[in-house]
DNA sequence: GATGTTCGGTATACATTTGATACCGACGAT
DNA sequence: ATCGTCGGTATCAAATGTATACCGAACATC
Protein backbone atom coordinates (compact mmCIF):
# COMPACT_ATOMS: atom_id res chain seq x y z
CA UNK A 1 0.00 0.00 0.00
CA UNK A 2 2.65 2.20 -0.85
CA UNK A 3 1.72 6.18 -2.23
CA UNK A 4 4.26 8.58 -3.73
CA UNK A 5 2.23 11.59 -2.10
CA UNK A 6 2.45 9.50 1.36
CA UNK A 7 4.23 12.74 3.33
CA UNK A 8 8.21 11.42 3.71
CA UNK A 9 8.84 13.02 6.79
CA UNK A 10 5.62 11.52 8.47
CA UNK A 11 6.98 8.42 7.18
CA UNK A 12 10.56 9.16 8.70
CA UNK A 13 8.70 10.37 12.08
CA UNK A 14 6.58 7.16 12.33
CA UNK A 15 9.69 5.21 11.95
CA UNK A 16 11.12 7.10 15.28
CA UNK A 17 7.89 6.91 16.92
CA UNK A 18 7.20 3.71 16.63
CA UNK A 19 10.43 2.69 18.45
CA UNK A 20 10.97 5.09 21.14
CA UNK A 21 7.47 6.80 21.15
CA UNK A 22 5.42 4.64 22.72
CA UNK A 23 3.57 5.58 26.35
CA UNK A 24 6.33 3.18 28.38
CA UNK A 25 9.20 4.00 26.83
CA UNK A 26 8.17 7.96 27.41
CA UNK A 27 7.75 7.87 31.33
CA UNK A 28 10.68 5.80 31.56
CA UNK A 29 12.88 8.58 30.14
CA UNK A 30 10.73 11.21 32.19
CA UNK A 31 11.44 9.32 35.40
CA UNK A 32 15.38 8.82 34.58
CA UNK A 33 15.38 12.65 33.69
CA UNK A 34 14.12 13.17 36.78
CA UNK A 35 15.91 11.31 39.36
CA UNK A 36 19.26 10.74 37.72
CA UNK A 37 20.14 7.33 37.94
CA UNK A 38 17.55 4.41 38.98
CA UNK A 39 17.74 0.94 39.74
CA UNK A 40 15.00 -1.75 37.87
CA UNK A 41 13.03 -2.22 40.86
CA UNK A 42 12.85 1.36 41.32
CA UNK A 43 11.79 2.04 37.94
CA UNK A 44 8.85 -0.53 38.62
CA UNK A 45 7.09 0.58 41.17
CA UNK A 46 7.65 4.33 40.26
CA UNK A 47 5.69 3.80 36.68
CA UNK A 48 3.30 0.89 38.11
CA UNK A 49 4.95 -1.25 35.00
CA UNK A 50 4.82 -4.30 34.36
CA UNK A 51 8.23 -6.31 34.56
CA UNK A 52 8.10 -7.53 31.41
CA UNK A 53 7.12 -4.65 29.72
CA UNK A 54 9.83 -2.66 31.54
CA UNK A 55 12.01 -5.55 30.16
CA UNK A 56 11.61 -5.02 26.99
CA UNK A 57 11.40 -1.45 27.18
CA UNK A 58 14.38 -0.39 28.70
CA UNK A 59 16.41 -2.95 25.85
CA UNK A 60 14.82 -0.94 23.33
CA UNK A 61 15.94 2.26 24.97
CA UNK A 62 19.49 0.64 26.08
CA UNK A 63 19.58 -0.69 21.72
CA UNK A 64 18.60 2.71 20.16
CA UNK A 65 20.84 4.40 22.56
CA UNK A 66 18.95 6.55 24.94
CA UNK A 67 19.72 4.92 28.26
CA UNK A 68 22.75 3.17 29.89
CA UNK A 69 22.57 0.30 31.64
CA UNK A 70 25.17 -1.17 34.52
CA UNK A 71 25.30 -4.33 35.69
CA UNK A 72 27.11 -5.17 39.19
CA UNK A 73 27.44 -8.85 39.51
CA UNK A 74 26.48 -8.42 43.47
CA UNK A 75 23.85 -10.92 45.31
CA UNK A 76 21.40 -9.92 45.24
CA UNK A 77 21.98 -8.22 41.84
CA UNK A 78 22.22 -4.66 40.54
CA UNK A 79 21.51 -2.77 37.80
CA UNK A 80 21.23 1.10 37.10
CA UNK A 81 19.65 2.82 34.41
CA UNK A 82 20.70 6.01 33.43
CA UNK A 83 20.22 8.13 29.86
CA UNK A 84 22.96 8.88 27.58
CA UNK A 85 23.39 12.43 26.41
CA UNK A 86 20.61 11.73 23.03
CA UNK A 87 18.69 10.67 25.87
CA UNK A 88 18.84 13.93 27.76
CA UNK A 89 18.09 15.70 24.46
CA UNK A 90 15.14 13.65 24.22
CA UNK A 91 14.14 14.70 27.44
CA UNK A 92 13.07 18.12 26.22
CA UNK A 93 10.29 17.03 23.55
CA UNK A 94 9.09 14.67 26.13
CA UNK A 95 9.00 16.61 28.94
CA UNK A 96 7.19 19.13 26.67
CA UNK A 97 4.30 16.14 26.05
CA UNK A 98 4.17 15.53 29.71
CA UNK A 99 3.44 18.85 30.68
CA UNK A 100 0.85 19.42 28.11
CA UNK A 101 -0.53 16.48 29.35
CA UNK A 102 -0.37 17.59 33.11
CA UNK A 103 -2.28 20.33 32.14
CA UNK A 104 -4.82 19.16 29.54
CA UNK A 105 -6.25 16.41 31.80
CA UNK A 106 -9.05 18.16 32.85
CA UNK A 107 -10.01 20.06 29.13
CA UNK A 108 -9.57 16.45 27.85
CA UNK A 109 -11.88 15.07 30.26
CA UNK A 110 -14.25 18.14 30.21
CA UNK A 111 -14.35 17.11 25.98
CA UNK A 112 -15.25 13.92 26.16
CA UNK A 113 -17.99 14.32 29.11
CA UNK A 114 -19.39 16.72 26.54
CA UNK A 115 -19.11 14.75 23.79
CA UNK A 116 -21.16 12.14 25.29
CA UNK A 117 -23.49 14.37 26.70
CA UNK A 118 -24.45 15.54 22.96
CA UNK A 119 -24.48 11.92 21.24
CA UNK A 120 -26.67 10.75 24.62
CA UNK A 121 -29.24 13.57 23.33
CA UNK B 1 16.64 8.07 47.15
CA UNK B 2 13.15 6.60 46.05
CA UNK B 3 10.41 5.55 48.32
CA UNK B 4 7.82 3.34 46.57
CA UNK B 5 5.16 5.00 46.31
CA UNK B 6 4.02 5.04 42.57
CA UNK B 7 4.97 8.68 41.02
CA UNK B 8 1.07 10.01 40.71
CA UNK B 9 2.42 12.86 38.18
CA UNK B 10 3.35 9.55 36.04
CA UNK B 11 0.17 7.87 36.35
CA UNK B 12 -1.38 10.83 35.11
CA UNK B 13 0.52 11.75 32.45
CA UNK B 14 0.09 8.10 31.95
CA UNK B 15 -3.34 9.23 31.57
CA UNK B 16 -3.10 11.36 28.96
CA UNK B 17 -0.93 9.83 26.90
CA UNK B 18 -2.23 6.41 26.85
CA UNK B 19 -5.17 8.71 24.78
CA UNK B 20 -3.34 11.31 22.49
CA UNK B 21 -0.01 10.17 22.87
CA UNK B 22 -0.33 7.12 19.98
CA UNK B 23 2.11 6.98 17.21
CA UNK B 24 -1.18 7.88 14.76
CA UNK B 25 -2.78 10.62 16.84
CA UNK B 26 0.25 12.16 16.87
CA UNK B 27 1.13 12.05 13.05
CA UNK B 28 -2.84 12.93 12.76
CA UNK B 29 -1.99 16.41 14.45
CA UNK B 30 1.21 16.94 12.92
CA UNK B 31 -0.28 16.36 9.83
CA UNK B 32 -3.56 18.74 10.18
CA UNK B 33 -1.24 21.15 11.84
CA UNK B 34 0.99 21.24 8.69
CA UNK B 35 -1.85 21.54 6.58
CA UNK B 36 -5.06 23.21 8.27
CA UNK B 37 -7.62 21.22 7.32
CA UNK B 38 -7.85 17.69 5.43
CA UNK B 39 -10.05 15.19 4.21
CA UNK B 40 -10.29 11.34 5.50
CA UNK B 41 -8.53 9.84 2.75
CA UNK B 42 -6.07 12.73 2.36
CA UNK B 43 -4.98 12.04 5.34
CA UNK B 44 -5.03 8.52 4.86
CA UNK B 45 -2.83 8.89 1.59
CA UNK B 46 -0.84 11.22 3.59
CA UNK B 47 0.15 9.00 6.69
CA UNK B 48 0.24 5.46 4.97
CA UNK B 49 -2.68 4.66 7.64
CA UNK B 50 -4.93 1.66 7.37
CA UNK B 51 -8.56 2.80 7.24
CA UNK B 52 -9.41 1.41 10.53
CA UNK B 53 -6.68 3.09 12.62
CA UNK B 54 -7.42 6.46 10.75
CA UNK B 55 -10.71 6.04 11.61
CA UNK B 56 -10.64 5.34 15.12
CA UNK B 57 -7.93 7.50 15.78
CA UNK B 58 -10.28 10.38 14.56
CA UNK B 59 -13.05 9.37 16.54
CA UNK B 60 -10.92 9.37 20.05
CA UNK B 61 -9.23 12.75 18.90
CA UNK B 62 -12.82 13.74 18.29
CA UNK B 63 -14.29 12.76 21.61
CA UNK B 64 -10.80 14.23 23.44
CA UNK B 65 -11.51 17.80 21.59
CA UNK B 66 -8.48 17.87 19.86
CA UNK B 67 -10.13 17.60 16.77
CA UNK B 68 -13.08 18.82 14.71
CA UNK B 69 -15.26 16.75 12.23
CA UNK B 70 -17.04 18.02 9.68
CA UNK B 71 -19.45 16.34 7.47
CA UNK B 72 -20.56 17.35 3.94
CA UNK B 73 -23.31 15.03 3.06
CA UNK B 74 -22.68 15.57 -0.68
CA UNK B 75 -22.55 12.19 -2.67
CA UNK B 76 -19.69 11.14 -2.75
CA UNK B 77 -19.41 12.36 0.74
CA UNK B 78 -17.03 14.73 1.91
CA UNK B 79 -15.33 14.30 5.72
CA UNK B 80 -12.86 17.73 6.87
CA UNK B 81 -11.10 17.40 9.82
CA UNK B 82 -9.25 20.23 11.68
CA UNK B 83 -7.95 20.98 14.79
CA UNK B 84 -9.54 22.84 17.77
CA UNK B 85 -8.07 25.02 19.86
CA UNK B 86 -6.59 22.84 22.43
CA UNK B 87 -5.66 20.70 19.34
CA UNK B 88 -3.35 24.07 17.95
CA UNK B 89 -2.51 24.25 21.53
CA UNK B 90 -1.04 19.95 21.13
CA UNK B 91 0.95 21.04 18.35
CA UNK B 92 4.25 22.69 20.23
CA UNK B 93 4.69 19.62 22.21
CA UNK B 94 4.07 17.15 19.05
CA UNK B 95 5.87 18.96 17.06
CA UNK B 96 8.89 19.31 19.19
CA UNK B 97 8.77 15.58 19.06
CA UNK B 98 8.54 15.35 15.52
CA UNK B 99 11.42 17.48 14.96
CA UNK B 100 13.50 15.52 17.47
CA UNK B 101 13.21 12.50 15.94
CA UNK B 102 13.72 14.19 12.41
CA UNK B 103 16.91 14.97 13.45
CA UNK B 104 17.66 11.97 15.70
CA UNK B 105 16.83 8.96 12.82
CA UNK B 106 21.03 8.81 12.33
CA UNK B 107 21.78 8.83 15.54
CA UNK B 108 19.22 5.91 16.64
CA UNK B 109 20.07 3.99 13.57
CA UNK B 110 23.89 4.64 14.47
CA UNK B 111 23.24 3.45 17.86
CA UNK B 112 21.28 0.39 17.01
CA UNK B 113 24.08 -0.55 14.04
CA UNK B 114 26.61 -0.32 16.83
CA UNK B 115 25.05 -2.23 19.76
CA UNK B 116 24.33 -4.97 17.37
CA UNK B 117 27.67 -4.76 16.28
CA UNK B 118 29.15 -5.14 19.88
CA UNK B 119 26.51 -8.34 20.46
CA UNK B 120 27.66 -10.06 17.44
CA UNK B 121 31.48 -10.41 19.48
C1' DG C 1 17.05 -25.42 59.63
C1' DA C 2 12.79 -24.01 57.26
C1' DT C 3 10.57 -20.11 55.57
C1' DG C 4 10.10 -15.63 53.43
C1' DT C 5 12.04 -11.55 50.94
C1' DT C 6 14.92 -9.15 47.52
C1' DC C 7 17.39 -8.70 43.33
C1' DG C 8 16.59 -8.58 37.84
C1' DG C 9 14.90 -10.68 35.05
C1' DT C 10 12.31 -15.29 31.74
C1' DA C 11 8.56 -18.33 30.37
C1' DT C 12 4.12 -19.23 29.80
C1' DA C 13 -0.83 -18.41 28.97
C1' DC C 14 -4.22 -15.35 28.06
C1' DA C 15 -6.47 -10.69 26.55
C1' DT C 16 -6.34 -6.77 23.91
C1' DT C 17 -4.93 -4.07 19.89
C1' DT C 18 -3.59 -3.67 15.34
C1' DG C 19 -3.39 -4.62 10.36
C1' DA C 20 -5.07 -6.66 5.95
C1' DT C 21 -8.81 -7.52 3.35
C1' DA C 22 -13.36 -7.32 1.71
C1' DC C 23 -17.54 -4.90 1.35
C1' DC C 24 -21.07 -1.03 1.25
C1' DG C 25 -24.24 2.47 -1.68
C1' DA C 26 -24.66 6.27 -4.80
C1' DC C 27 -22.59 8.45 -8.41
C1' DG C 28 -19.30 10.08 -12.42
C1' DA C 29 -16.12 8.79 -15.95
C1' DT C 30 -14.51 5.43 -19.37
C1' DA D 1 -21.26 -2.35 -18.31
C1' DT D 2 -17.51 -1.86 -15.58
C1' DC D 3 -14.23 0.88 -12.79
C1' DG D 4 -12.92 4.12 -9.40
C1' DT D 5 -14.11 7.55 -5.49
C1' DC D 6 -15.97 8.92 -1.20
C1' DG D 7 -15.82 7.58 4.16
C1' DG D 8 -16.32 4.47 6.44
C1' DT D 9 -17.71 -0.79 8.87
C1' DA D 10 -17.19 -6.13 9.43
C1' DT D 11 -14.34 -9.82 9.91
C1' DC D 12 -10.44 -12.43 10.99
C1' DA D 13 -5.33 -13.33 11.72
C1' DA D 14 -1.21 -11.51 13.61
C1' DA D 15 1.21 -8.73 16.73
C1' DT D 16 1.46 -6.80 21.06
C1' DG D 17 0.39 -6.15 26.05
C1' DT D 18 -0.76 -8.04 30.76
C1' DA D 19 -0.86 -11.24 34.63
C1' DT D 20 1.18 -14.85 36.78
C1' DA D 21 4.52 -18.08 38.05
C1' DC D 22 9.22 -19.21 38.42
C1' DC D 23 14.42 -18.82 38.80
C1' DG D 24 19.02 -18.99 42.03
C1' DA D 25 21.87 -17.05 45.53
C1' DA D 26 22.07 -14.55 49.72
C1' DC D 27 20.05 -12.55 53.76
C1' DA D 28 16.88 -12.01 57.89
C1' DT D 29 13.43 -14.03 60.74
C1' DC D 30 11.17 -17.73 63.36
Amino acid sequence: MLDDTQCPDCKRINEVLSRVGDRWSVLVVISLAQYGTLRFNELKRNLGISQRMLSLSLKELEKDGLVNRTYHPTIPPKVEYNLTEMGHSFREPVSALGYWALGNLKNIDAAREAYDAEAAK
